[in-house]
DNA sequence: TGTCCAGAACTGTTATACTAGTATGACAGC
DNA sequence: GCTGTCATACTAGTATAACAGTTCTGGACA
């Protein structure tokens, strides 16, 4: 692994572990770190000219989150994608995504809509202009704002351990045609099922929508080279 | 904490602090460390006899599933029960147990069915000898085994960080009149919704179950010395 | 080309030390 | 008696060096 970890950023004053784990998480749900390749805790330290300790501490952190392989007095390794985990960590999303709208939609006020119309167009004008690694960040958005109207940060803290193994297979993805407009559509739906009041609505649309996005990453599932 | 950890069971053949986790929880979901309570890394270290660093990884896990609350430079504590933690912690629960049973709905056989019907005559059992800390355990044992039955080992996991928190009340719990038949016949049902195959029914009967015991504990939750 | 072995490399652990916040209790001033 | 300050002890976070035990690699050898 020859990655530029910008040693500059460390904040001595803050714990070294909760600086150094997002670092390799970014650098593994971008793609950056392949699956299967080697994860260097000495490497790593002596390029952050800090100590094993810290690297070992936010090492440990990803592989209980599944996002890294240890196999000791061997490799740390960066987790191969598994079929069956993606499945499951689908599940496990879409389950707590659709509590989290129906919880939103409870919530709802003239702010919160208005906050997630703001997002839907700034998502629109990342698809219109073929924008699409902007349209992901807008579309994570999207969901964190929702999150965020449902009030339950553990719940959101729970989602984003499960849906870290399914935004790493959205960076292999190519875009199909229709793609991006389908979701907007969907989001909008969401949008009116929230605004509707009417959990039930917000959970289904939710879930439609979700499952419509896991048919799109089955196909990459599907397809070879999953390491 | 002038606790006991029995230092004999330490098998130096696999990592400490796989062993280390699992006895420090055991003692905060039984509660015989109780909230607020200081947990004392050296101090476990030299019971054990093992060194710091082991214990830190541990109690780190711990400190990530929200079961421990360090403060840097002061002191690691049990984590106190805190309402709006258990409020969430019950919503991801009840939404993956759900997803869950729905799931086990599709997979059932007569084996599943069988292995259900024992585990909930022995729960009758127990409760009719009211011995109560048994029935506690096999209730856990029918909630496991369904999850067992749809075969998602990562949902079961996410399942019982959630769980942990609901389960360190329990122990707080007065056992109250015809709760534990209650229990019992809501365990019917969704062996019933199982047997039927239905996921929409198990789903249902699972979430009813769930929320009659969430019921019970919002009783301990509102009573005093939260901690 | 295939097999085997030695050495390199890595994680898990130990041990020790140092730093910097935090809690405590004593003490001074009001 | 109350309050604010300060010295002190204690704890977590980190650094560093070292070793054990396992896995992997590469080269020697058949």
């Amino acid at each position: 692994m020859t990655l530029d970890l910008s040693p500059l950023r460390l904040d001595r004053s803050h714990p070294l572990r909760e600086q150094i784990y997002p670092m390799i998480r970014g650098l593994i749900l971008a793609g950056l770190i392949r699956p299967g390749e080697v994860i260097d805790e000495k490497a790593i330290a002596a390029q952050l000219n800090v100590s094993r300790t810290p690297v070992r501490e936010a090492v440990k952190r990803l592989s209980d989150e599944h996002l890294v392989e240890v196999v000791a007095q061997s490799a740390t390794r960066a987790a191969k994608m598994d079929r069956r985990e993606i499945e499951q960590s689908f599940l496990i999303r879409r389950a707590l995504e659709m509590e989290s709208a129906a919880q939103a939609a409870c919530h709802m006020n003239q702010d919160h809509a208005d906050r997630l119309s703001e997002i839907l167009n700034r998502h629109a004008r990342a698809v219109e202009r073929r924008n699409y690694v902007e349209a992901i960040a807008r579309d994570d958005d999207f969901h964190r704002a929702i999150t965020a109207i449902s009030d339950l940060p553990r719940l959101w803290a729970t989602i984003e351990i499960s849906k870290a193994q399914l935004d790493r297979c959205r960076h292999m993805m190519l875009p199909r045609a229709g793609q991006a407009e389908a979701t907007l559509e969907q989001h909008r739906e969401i949008i009116r099922a929230l605004n509707s009041g009417d959990p039930a609505k917000a959970s289904a649309a939710m879930k439609a929508h979700l499952d419509a996005a896991y048919r799109s990453t089955e196909a990459v599932l599907d397809g070879p080279g999953l390491g």
